[in-house]
DNA sequence: CAACCGTGGAT
DNA sequence: TATCCAAGGTT
C-alpha cells in the first residue's frame, strides 16, 4: 500500500469533488438530505443494483411517505412493496428500525455513524452512508464501491473478502475523505465505481482520477480488489406439489427463519429428506412423497409429474431444482392435519411470492395440454 | 468468523 | 451454463 501526503490528499479532494459536481447521476434519492429517504435507498441498495432500485424506491416512497408511516404499515402491504427484490429481512428490519425512531428517538433520528448502527438493518456501511450525506459527518462508507476504487489507487493488497479488512480501509479513508463535504466525497467515489472504475471493463484512462490510481499508473490495475473467491451453491432436488382442488391450490407457509422465512409457496419436498437411497427411480420417490402425505397429513393424493425438466432456481448459496409433480383432492378433504391453506388464484396478485414461486406457477401454467 | 440471506444483469 | 458482481447485515 502506497500513503499519500497531505498535498496529496487535497488535491485529490479537489479533482474528486469538481468531477463530482460536473457529472454526478441525478437519482431520486438525491434530491435533497432528508435521513429517511437517505436511509431508505441505502437499505435497498444493499446488495443491488442501482437500476433495479429506482423504481422500487419511488413506489417505497409513495407508499410510505414518512418514517411514522412505515411504521404504522400491516406487515403484508410492506412486504408487497418489496416483493421481488430480495433480502426480505431488510424490510422486516426496516419497519424494526423506523419503530425504534418513532418510539426509542421520539422521531428524532441519530445523528452519529455510532448511534445509526444501534438501528436494526444498519451496519457500519450504511451508518457511515447515513451520517455522511445526511448529517455531514466526516466518516468512511466502505462498500464495495470503495473498497475497488481505494484497492487500485493505493494498491491495497489485503483481502476484501475478508470482515477484518474493512477496518483498513475506514482507517485510510477516514484520512483521506473531505472534512467539508464528506457526503458528496463518499457519494463521489460511489460514482466513479460505477463508471470509471467498474469491477470488469474499467475505463481508467479516462477517469478524472487517473492521475491518483497507482495501480493503473503501474499496469496493475487488474490485480485490485484482492478477493478470495465464494463458494459453489449447494444442489437442493425437490418436488413440488401443485394440489387443486374447488377451494384453489394447496399452499404451505416456509418455516419463520431461513431462506424465504414466512413465504407461502407450493409444498415442497426434499429428495434428501425422503430416502438416502439413490438409486430409487424417480417413479418410486413419487410414492413415497404419496405415502408421506397420506401418513403425515391423511390426504389421500395420486401425484404424477407434470413437465419433464425441473424448475431451476439459483441463490447465492444453493441452487434449487423442482421437479413440479400435480394432483387433486376433494374440497372437503379434511386439512386440519397439513400446515397450509387452499389460495384461489384469484388472489395471488394480492400475495408476495418469491421469484421461485412465480417460476413454478408460470411453469405449471405453461404446462403441455392433456389431449 | 464463516455462513447465510434474493434477485437481476453482464460475461 | 456457470460465475461473478451489485451503495451489506446478521448470526
Amino acid at each position: 500500500m502506497i500513503e499519500w501526503s497531505e498535498t496529496k490528499i487535497k488535491a485529490f479532494q479537489q479533482t474528486l469533488l469538481d468531477w463530482y459536481d460536473h457529472n454526478k447521476r441525478t437519482l431520486p434519492w438525491r434530491q435533497d438530505h432528508n435521513p429517511y429517504h437517505v436511509w431508505v435507498s441505502e437499505i435497498m441498495l444493499q446488495q443491488t443494483q442501482v437500476q433495479t432500485v429506482i423504481p422500487y424506491y419511488l413506489h417505497f416512497m409513495e407508499e410510505f411517505p414518512t418514517v411514522q408511516d412505515l411504521a404504522d404499515a400491516p406487515e403484508d402491504k410492506l412486504m408487497k412493496t418489496w416483493e421481488g427484490l430480495g433480502y426480505y429481512s431488510r424490510a422486516r428490519n426496516l419497519q424494526k428500525a423506523a419503530r425504534q425512531v418513532v418510539t426509542d428517538y421520539h422521531g428524532k433520528w441519530p445523528s452519529n455513524a455510532h448511534d445509526l448502527q444501534e438501528l436494526s438493518g444498519i451496519g457500519p456501511y450504511t451508518a457511515g452512508a447515513i451520517a455522511s450525506i445526511a448529517f455531514n459527518q466526516p466518516v468512511a462508507a466502505v462498500d464495495g464501491n470503495a473498497f475497488r476504487v481505494f484497492a487500485r489507487l493505493l494498491e491495497i493488497n489485503a483481502d476484501v473478502a475478508k470482515p477484518q479488512t474493512r477496518k483498513i480501509f475506514e482507517k485510510v479513508i477516514n484520512k483521506i475523505i473531505s472534512k467539508d463535504r464528506p457526503g458528496d466525497f463518499n457519494q463521489a467515489i460511489m460514482d466513479l465505481g460505477a463508471s470509471y472504475m467498474t469491477a470488469t471493463n474499467f475505463d481508467s484512462s479516462h477517469s478524472p482520477v487517473r492521475a491518483f490510481n497507482q495501480a493503473f499508473l503501474d499496469g496493475i490495475e487488474d490485480q485490485y480488489p484482492v478477493k478470495t473467491k465464494k463458494k459453489r451453491p449447494v444442489v437442493h432436488d425437490y418436488f413440488g406439489l401443485v394440489i387443486r382442488s374447488d377451494n384453489g391450490y394447496l399452499f404451505q407457509k416456509r418455516p419463520s427463519s431461513g431462506i424465504l422465512a414466512n413465504f407461502w409457496m407450493f409444498p415442497l419436498f426434499d429428495h434428501q429428506d425422503l430416502t438416502d437411497d439413490q438409486s430409487l427411480s424417480k417413479s418410486a420417490l413419487i410414492q413415497i412423497v404419496e405415502a408421506k402425505m397420506q401418513s403425515d397429513y391423511q390426504l389421500p393424493i395420486k401425484l404424477s409429474q407434470v413437465l419433464d425438466k425441473p424448475v431451476t432456481h439459483t441463490f447465492t448459496h444453493q441452487q434449487w431444482k423442482i421437479t413440479l409433480l400435480e394432483g387433486r383432492l376433494p374440497e372437503n378433504v379434511d386439512l386440519s392435519y397439513f400446515p397450509g391453506k387452499w389460495i384461489q388464484p384469484a388472489v395471488f396478485d394480492e400475495m408476495t411470492f418469491s421469484k421461485v414461486q412465480s417460476k413454478l406457477w408460470s411453469a405449471y401454467q405453461k404446462r403441455p395440454s392433456i389431449s
